[in-house]
DNA sequence: GGACAAGATGCTACAATGTTGCAATTCCAT
DNA sequence: ATGGAATTGCAACATTGTAGCATCTTGTCC
């Protein structure tokens, strides 16, 4: 099996090995972090799961993915970092049906509907979902944003237990 | 001014007023109630609260309308008449953007589309609004509910604090 | 490269909103 | 009026998120 190094920042680590790798081949996440304002780890690993899921998640399942890296990331930093990444218009933050907020990847800006199962939790994005909403407001209100929401049974609930 | 007997059930109460003075001329609520399950005190007061509220209200919001009654009613048993009212088909549970439910009642099974204002937190009915959702789903969901969740300034936060 | 200051982190508490278990009480069909 | 099931009241617990503050990092400027 092969042994891998975890990147270590240990002084004596660099000395010996191969001349600077060049720029350290930012990832997706550091990049958009980096156009944003300061790179962090916890801030890097949050988008990293974030733009790995295709579906929201919400702060219990990303800590943990992060969990699964085997770096150690504080509950508190992680909420900070999504509150971030949403204050910069990174990821989006989505209102579930029990009361924990769950976050995604914003898309090119790209705004859809989203699918709440009532059986088994989840958020599913519906890019394809073209709603046509056509919402007459009484005078006075600002509007800021419409979302729709579709709650009822995914696919996969409602494919076992038929009902 | 008329005068009111709180309808009360202390023993001496009945025994010299007049005959038995018919049915107790069941308050709304009261009717609703009986046509579902047992009527008790803390589904009666919390349905009048909701009844009477021309929008959603919260359980702080209705905790505070019960006390302005003078009768105590525990916490935990209101949460468990708001649940009861839900399931029941009574009242309606909605998604705040805090994260505290919002409850109303349901008038004639008429579902809307609601407004949470993110200045003053409240949450508005928009009965006129007529989303026209054309929803094209895709195979293997099923459908439960569409709801339509507007976000914005409400028109008294949008006249003060223009932007 | 090294020093610096603003910004981010990691604790530990705390807050808000519900939920559970269970003994005591109430409702209502007989 | 009675009895048994439904409901309540209370205290403890759970989940999800925030606040304060001392310490550590990051990016920048020399
Ligand atoms: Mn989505
Ligand atoms: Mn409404
Ligand atoms: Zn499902
Ligand atoms: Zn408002």
């Amino acid at each position: 099996m092969l042994q891998f190094h975890k990147q270590t920042r240990s002084p004596m680590a660099a000395s010996r090995s191969r001349p600077p790798p060049a720029p350290p081949a930012a990832s997706p996440a550091q990049a958009l972090i980096a156009a944003h304002g300061r790179v962090t780890r916890t801030r890097v690993a949050v988008l990293d799961s974030l733009l790995a899921s295709h579906q929201p998640l919400n702060h219990d399942q990303i800590a943990a993915e992060l969990a699964a890296t085997g770096e150690h990331h504080d509950r508190v930093t992680v909420y900070r970092a999504l509150d971030w990444l949403v204050e910069q218009g990174i990821a989006a933050r989505i209102a579930g049906s029990d009361r924990a907020w769950k976050f995604e990847a914003v898309r090119r800006g790209h705004r859809h509907a989203h699918f709440h199962c009532d059986t088994c939790g989840r958020v599913l994005c519906l890019e394809a979902v073209e709603p046509a909403i056509a919402v007459a407001l009484p005078e006075g209100f600002r509007l800021e944003q419409a979302e729709l929401v579709l709650r009822g049974a995914c696919p996969d609930c409602a494919r076992n237990g038929e009902r």
